[in-house]
DNA sequence: CTGTTAGCGCATTCAA
DNA sequence: TTGAATGCGCTAACAG
């Protein structure tokens, strides 16, 4: 064998061999052997410690704790993977995490992720499309992760999702009742549902809606929530006016109907969007919600300081992350993909913006 | 040798070998050695045409590159990561990653760290305390990250940082000029200073201040910039109002100025507490711009579409993200930690919130 | 251009 | 309770 000591460089022995930059510092991490070697036991006993916590004497636990700690000792993940074949990593697919929804999921799935021991490789993606979707996918599959949440809101990406090999765990956010990969989600039917009756409970005639893009499960799940709460109230139906959830969009759809004096309710697809109609009546002198009310989705921390604070329909975004991540586990643990739908009920969030209409 | 074929269970040989839930599917992933059977060469030769892309004739190279899809084969990340000492990941602290700065500092980052061909791995914290910062960093050392970009805009997060070990290459965002860590920012000072200029240029004969929460490097240099501009003016500085980055803290503070009519301008340290200072002077009828002008700082998607909309100051917060990377690949590849501080220049963004001052 | 031989650092049998 | 082998899948020297 070739002994022990770090390998001195066989040729050119002139150079030094301490790096000029960094003197005194470890060059290369202290491996299990070190330990073992400081704490005069075998590597074994060293793992053993580092695992099991069982069959080591106190005095030689102490012993190698002490060498480790001496050592500033990191075990090496990589050949632990290698060898146990699990790398103790999770893969998160989001679009966008700059918006309030998925960036509140992102967090609340990456506390729980720390909390069971595993770690949280993202992978944001530009565009939901097919092909970025399963080129993330790739990406993390690459890395070897156990499993993988991925937070595509769209058809277009959920389609990726059913594609995906059934042998790694997978859980889809926010994706749909119809999609066949294991989901959790807000329901977002009752939740537009809450929102529509609310205001129709207040004696609006009807309820206009401002609703998120095409191709996207939850515009059109909020939609169909909208509808049928009118359905049930037997009030008309107004044509749906379509947004891209930006502020921008709903501004602009709310100019649209700022005109019509017969407008006394809205309701919009998410926040950012009832943001915008708000800035809309208000500039054609319309009062929220002496004129009209409005309603919007998500509860973004600003809401309650609009002018006026916002009703809006809650939904527990650290509640979505804590059991999609239950769900995986329960995947990993089982080998099995089942089919499951978690749907979450939302609350409707009183405040300022929605008031009985006028008589 | 053991032969080549999957090892069957030598006890029980009664039980069924293939899996009963998930038939056709290969229990085990394809490793190196089962395409290079498949091409009928040599596994080192599967890794040539994986990693040099030289050195291998185009004949055997296809017909590898054919094994390899037949097999749907994956390296395994954590194999070549134990022998070439590299993880390919990068590890990024972060607080909060609700907030739409850091937020958008994660998405930049994530993006450029792909494009480098690293994966990133997330640590969000709940507390910008020293010690949860320690256990963030310790977490992603276990993971073996090649190098940590930490968002951690506090003083007593920052002041983690500088335990962190010299061998392991870190880049501090947002964490003020105090830090004696590699960092990139946004220049604070400058961008406070072009808001409160602005607003002096205006007319105004001074302008109040909402700042960020005590022990924030952001705040307190915000505060600076503000207090150098009003300086420069030779204009009286009134007392600074603090608030802790929320739109409620922003109402609050600006409630106690509306009151007073001497106050005909405000900046705000951020967007969401001037959202709040909005809302405030709304309800006791002080109109923006006419009465009072309101400044913020960060620039978020809703603000031109507030009441009204919001003249800011901008950060181009991916390419703080960019930077960041640049920053961290510079360390890893000379080893070295260089004490280097990039300030970025923001951008003032006029729009309708401020005007000239009422003579 | 290709194959052979060694480990990377660790956990998992086995023996002692 | 501890130590000695063996191999996880791959890349890095070497040969040929």
């Amino acid at each position: 064998m070739s002994g022990d000591v770090r390998r001195q460089p066989a040729e050119k022995p002139s150079t030094p061999v301490v790096a000029p930059t960094s003197p005194a510092v470890p060059e290369r991490m202290a491996t299990m052997m070190d330990v073992a070697k400081l704490a005069g036991v075998s590597h074994q006993t060293v793992s053993r410690v580092l695992n099991d916590q069982a069959k080591v004497s106190p005095q030689t636990r102490t012993r190698v704790l002490d060498a480790m700690r001496q050592l500033d000792y990191q075990p090496n993940s990589a050949a632990r993977a290698l060898v146990t074949r699990r790398s103790k990593t999770l893969g998160l697919v989001t679009f966008d995490t700059t918006l309030f929804g998925p960036a509140s999921m992102v967090y609340g799935i990456e506390q729980a992720a720390r909390d069971a021991g595993y770690f949280v490789s993202i992978a944001s993606i530009r565009t939901l499309s097919r092909r970025a979707v399963l080129d993330a996918i790739g990406q993390l599959r690459l890395q070897s992760v156990e499993g993988i949440v991925a937070i595509v809101p769209k058809d277009s990406a959920v389609v990726a999702l059913s594609a995906v090999p059934p042998g790694i765990a997978l859980v889809g956010v926010g994706v749909g009742g119809g999609a066949d990969v294991p989901m959790v989600g807000v329901d977002n039917v009752v939740g537009a549902a809450l929102a529509t009756r609310h205001l129709l409970s207040l004696g609006h005639k009807t309820v206009h809606h401002i609703s998120g893009p095409p191709g996207w499960p939850e515009a059109r799940e909020r939609a169909t929530g909208w509808r049928e709460a009118l359905t049930a109230y037997a009030a008309p139906a107004p044509p749906v006016l379509v947004g891209d959830w930006s502020a921008r969009s709903g501004y602009l759809a709310a100019q649209r109907l700022a005109g019509d004096p017969t407008v006394t309710a809205v309701f919009c697809a998410n926040d950012q969007m009832a943001l915008g109609a708000l800035r809309a009546l208000h500039e054609v002198g319309r009062r929220v919600p002496a004129d009209v009310s409005v309603v919007g989705f998500d509860d973004v921390p600003e809401g309650p300081y609009l002018i006026p604070p916002l009703t809006t329909v809650q939904q527990d975004f650290a509640e979505v992350g804590r059991r999609s991540l239950a769900l995986l586990m329960e995947q990993i643990a089982t080998g099995a993909r089942p089919h499951r739908q978690i749907h979450l009920t939302p609350q409707l969030k009183v405040r300022d913006s929605s008031a009985r209409a006028v008589a």
